[in-house]
DNA sequence: CTACCATCCTGGTTGC
DNA sequence: TGCAACCAGGATGGTA
């Protein structure tokens, strides 16, 4: 379920096996992912040092030396697993499978293959089109009260849609929409110009708790930030209302129950009752 | 500018 | 048990 706390664990993950490691061996398999690899992808990557991993909205930036980064996308259901001189072979939905130096191997996995793996010149990553246009980062200081309202002000669509516009604020998705809709108390139909004020206080705090929440939870589920099965940041959360329809609120004594709705193709999950 | 829908893929779940 | 329909964490592009 790569959100943006699912991509910063997996960041974290990688960061203290990768950085610093040279790239000794990189294998791309299947190459026909919706958005395809670089041209002779693994070629490029041979030999590299990491020298930095960073997360930008939910993309993660592998820094190498000589000013190339790997920018990677989850998609729906990428994974990223990390073992030592692991003796089974790749499997049919690994699609790059990259050796470190000191004999750890990286996975990059995605059935559905929606995710995408490509090297970009440092210097223009910002610039890169893939970046150029995301919001800010919802946990900066950047992301504020005031900045929330700006990038919504006049835009008459739901709020629910709003926040998955990844150009109002970068990382958020379909389960912590709603979940940060809730803990603000903010109706997913409301539109997005009727909240002002009070109601983007609540909603930027609500996105920034969430996501805090949700980060944390994965780090203290994960020993280094690495399963047993070399499986990276993905870790169980109740969700106070994400798939529990027909559920009670949690923690409140309202009577209602929690509602699925669909908005943009999307499951919307809220409490009518909490949420105006 | 907006809503709405389809599309890219595969696999797990649900319902008849 | 078999099989088809439906659903899924993302993102884009087309249409009205």
């Amino acid at each position: 379920m790569p959100e943006l706390p699912e991509v910063e664990t997996v960041v974290r993950g990688l960061r203290p096996r990768l950085v610093g490691r040279r790239l000794a061996r990189v294998e791309t398999r299947r190459r026909d992912l919706r958005i395809p690899f670089s041209p002779r992808l693994a070629e490029r990557l041979t030999g590299r040092r990491v020298e930095a991993i960073d997360r930008r909205a939910k993309y993660i930036l592998m820094r190498l030396d000589g000013s190339e980064t790997v920018l990677a996308h989850l998609g729906m259901a990428g994974r990223m697993t990390l073992r030592q001189r692991p003796n089974d072979p790749p499997g049919p939905h690994d699609h790059v499978v990259m050796t470190t130096d000191d004999g750890w191997e990286l996975r990059f996995n995605d059935v559905r293959r929606f995710g995408l793996m490509i090297l970009v010149s440092s210097a223009e990553l910002e610039r890169h089109a893939l970046l150029a246009d995301l919001g800010p980062e919802p946990l900066s200081k950047a992301f504020d009260a005031a900045v929330f309202e700006a990038a919504i002000a006049g835009r008459r669509t739901p709020i629910k849609a709003a926040l998955l516009d990844q150009k109002t604020v970068a990382g958020i998705g379909n389960i912590y929409a709603s979940e940060a809709l809730f803990r603000a108390g903010v109706s997913p139909k409301r539109l997005a110009l009727r909240c002002r004020g009070e109601r983007a206080d609540k909603i930027v705090a609500g996105i920034k708790s969430v996501l805090n929440d949700a980060i944390a939870a994965g780090g203290s589920t994960l020993r280094d930030y690495v399963q047993a099965d070399g499986e990276l940041g993905y870790f169980q959360q109740r969700w106070a209302v994400y798939d529990r329809e027909g559920q009670k609120c949690p923690g409140c004594r309202c009577k209602g129950a929690i509602r699925r709705i669909v908005q943009s193709n999307r499951a919307t999950y809220y409490c009518p009752d909490r949420q105006k």
